[in-house]
DNA sequence: CGTGTAATTGAACTGCCTCAATAATAGTGG
DNA sequence: CCACTATTATTGAGGCAGTTCAATTACACG
């Protein structure tokens, strides 16, 4: 099997049930690979694209663009997730996605995803319930953003990553690639760069994380979670990755 | 054809082509009604509905339930949208939903739905849409709430609930419905009831809105647009509504 | 090794929060 | 219909978390 299709499909098992058949018709989709440098858009806002990219490697961020052309971050995206994928049903992107680090996507025609949706429906579930979670994430990241404090924000975002990481073992023990700088961090948790900065240094003096060189390592996963009030039955995942707590 | 039938088939309409065949296949959906009081729960975070609700009349809110007890609203749902649609595929709920005000939803269930889309994948198609654009509205609202300032907030707040009323024809000329308290604008807008107070001040002073006895009138459209950076695309509508500019 | 970018730190400022007190409004029973 | 009570809105004053601006240090890359 195609490494890509392996990726979707084991993706769309963490939450959903996918029977051989299923997984026959997800192996019949053809697609185009791209590979993305750091920062590399991939699509803008405004665009109407007639494919649906799946992350294969590294990460990507979706944003939106601000008149004064600050960015606000929307969501991170690791090998497996669909970024794009409302893109199926909805026309013109109302936000941009760019690769966080350098990134390798494959595009999906539309027309072969709503055609396998129609012959297999549990495929199109499936793939509908992974853009329910999407919207799960999002609504916890208006809570996030609108009713935690500085350190609890970061703590949270930290704590879904790595969960989300760990779900999909992109993970090694404590640490996760997450090549991103201080800059974006704030635009996605909606603080000034200094705040960043010392929030994360508090983290760091306070022997929670460790966070430089595009790595993250979360050296205490109980008091995180703590903090950032982090309860993972957002992310809808059938089966609870274990955290390593040590 | 029954009034529940119609609202859900107008709603689908405003965003997605919806043949006769697939109009009947609406219509032939059981449901049962429920009328619910002001600020009344009708799902519980945690709870696994194996129906999913259809605002008939009135306004319902979904918000996250903090340890503390705060609550973080998420988003509003008037006459025709599914609050809870992502329980489709989603067993759990990880927020709840109350009415706002007086309420009417009927209560669909999802075997009903789901063998629907298998027949008629069109139908389901358009309720994805309609997840979507919930999805879209999450976005925004991520934004809404972290990078812009507190006027701004709630002037896209405002322009927002307006707009998709005017697009579901919930308006009567300049004023909408929107039995809302100011403790409940200052945990969707995510800052403390008096600076809700003071900020709705500023705009009643500069004549751009009146709010209360649970109707919000927009005086001053352009400007509140404006001030809000609200540009409805994200709305994803196929007709943009008449805006009042008086 | 030099240059540009990103991280770090300090200091002053301010927008928003907190708390508290008062006014208005809505709901309830006589 | 009014009086009584509970809830909600309004306003003021003081404090502080986080911003802004600027300067310095560390780091990555050619």
């Amino acid at each position: 099997m195609d490494r890509v299709h392996r990726i979707l499909i084991d993706k769309l098992k963490e939450h959903s049930r996918i029977g051989v058949d299923d997984a026959l018709a997800v192996q019949s989709l053809s697609f185009t690979v791209r590979e993305l440098g750091r920062n590399e858009d991939f699509i803008r806002q405004g665009d109407t694209p007639k494919v649906s990219a799946l992350v294969v490697e590294g990460m990507v961020g979706r944003y939106h663009l601000m008149p004064n052309g600050r960015r606000q971050y929307l969501s991170f995206h690791m090998a497996g997730d669909m970024p794009d994928s409302q893109t199926l049903f909805l026309d013109r992107m109302d936000h941009a996605v760019c690769a966080i680090g350098s990134a390798v996507v494959a595009s999906i025609p539309h027309k072969q995803l709503t055609r396998t949706f129609e012959v297999r429906p549990q495929i199109g579930f499936a793939i509908w319930r992974e853009t329910l979670i999407d919207a799960a994430i999002f609504r916890e990241a208006i809570t996030n953003n609108s009713a935690r404090d500085m350190t609890a924000r970061m703590a949270h975002l930290f704590c879904e990553l790595f969960y989300r990481a760990e779900a999909s073992r992109l993970t090694r023990g404590r640490v996760m690639a997450l090549p991103i700088g201080l800059a974006q961090l704030g635009e996605t948790l909606g603080m000034a760069i200094a705040t960043v900065n010392r929030t994360l240094a508090d983290l760091r003096v306070a022997r929670m994380i460790e966070f430089r060189g595009g790595e993250l390592e979360m050296l205490d996963w109980p008091r995180l979670a703590d903090i950032g009030q982090f309860d993972p039955s957002y992310l809808h995942l059938k089966k609870p990755p274990a955290i390593v707590d040590g």
